[in-house]
DNA sequence: TTGTCTGCAAACACTTTGCACTTTT
DNA sequence: AAAAGTGCAAAGTGTTTGCAGACAA
């Protein structure tokens, strides 16, 4: 149903922060900026990491109590979030994993499937392909995903080791 | 927690039909070959075709009587086939996408957002390009999955139109 | 004030599991 | 006969939703 697509592959409008521009979208719709949506907004845009929504949940617990938000309002925002450009939304493992990259550019990602752990990438060869293939087929990309999964050098290194790390 | 790595990017074993793969890979774990991971191995195998585990169950409903199997069964079923490296498991839009590709060489996907079409596309670039990044970033790629969303062509014709496509 | 938002509990969609019975080997 | 598999119903995940009270505009 997403009415204005704001793609621009490799850039997006950096003229506004993060959050002007979650603020933007939200007036767009007659959607308040509320406590809590500000407290999500703030805390994710501040980060660029890659995370689910649990976790986001979990961290906010930890935070003074006004910092707060309960589990469906963290979905909803975070949806809001998606909406407006600001989060991009990946699956992995059957859960959602989210990452702050506004403002970033079009990155991909390593997965290490010993530790879970994300690694980033980027390749402006990787983009001329994907809009060569897709001109084959007569077919308008939009975005694309690229996901190399296998074992990163820490894991390698600890073969045997039942260690294991908990970044993600 | 696969044991057996059976990659081999590009190019397999395909001496044998995807059926004695399978009961090779049940074997050397002391399973059996029941009716039911017959007819779902079967099915599967004789269609190259993407299709969720809700799909399957229903396809078989409608083949005669004997030729049936559970949810738990089918969902069962499918993770073998996935162990046994016949099967490519994807996830899209929240649910597990299957693919028989077993003997078939290494593809990715346009993903069209309109009507959930999946067109399929292989580019050796691809994978050279992904080798290139995994190994400066001392990465051990195992497997790849490039997914790149849009609109396909016949999307884009048929807009505006109520008309609709059911093809999947 | 008005209409949106929040949080709770409940509902959901998809997938996995415990268990008694059935089937393959 | 022994061991593994099936199907049912129930339990799990991760995510969404209905609704009454709370709150931003």
């Amino acid at each position: 149903m997403s009415v204005d697509a704001n793609f621009s592959l490799g850039r997006v409008n950096t003229a506004l922060t993060p959050q002007e521009r979650f603020e933007e979208f939200m007036q767009t719709r007659g959607k308040r900026i509320t406590r809590q949506r500000q407290v999500i907004v703030d805390h994710v845009t501040t980060r660029h990491e890659h995370f689910d929504a649990e976790q986001l949940l979990v961290d906010l617990k930890k935070t003074p109590a006004g910092a707060q938000a309960s589990r469906p309002t963290i979905y909803r925002t975070l949806n809001e979030m998606v909406e407006a450009g600001i989060l991009k939304k990946m699956e992995l493992d059957g859960r959602a994993v989210y990452e702050h990259d506004y403002g970033y550019p079009q990155h991909d990602h390593l997965y290490c499937t010993s530790c879970q752990k994300l690694i980033e990438f980027s390749s402006e060869e990787l983009t001329k392909l994907r809009n060569a293939v897709a001109e084959t087929h007569q077919f308008r990309a939009q975005g694309h995903r690229l996901i190399v999964s296998g074992i990163c050098f820490d894991c390698r290194s600890k073969r045997g080791t039942s260690r294991h790390q908990d970044r993600v």
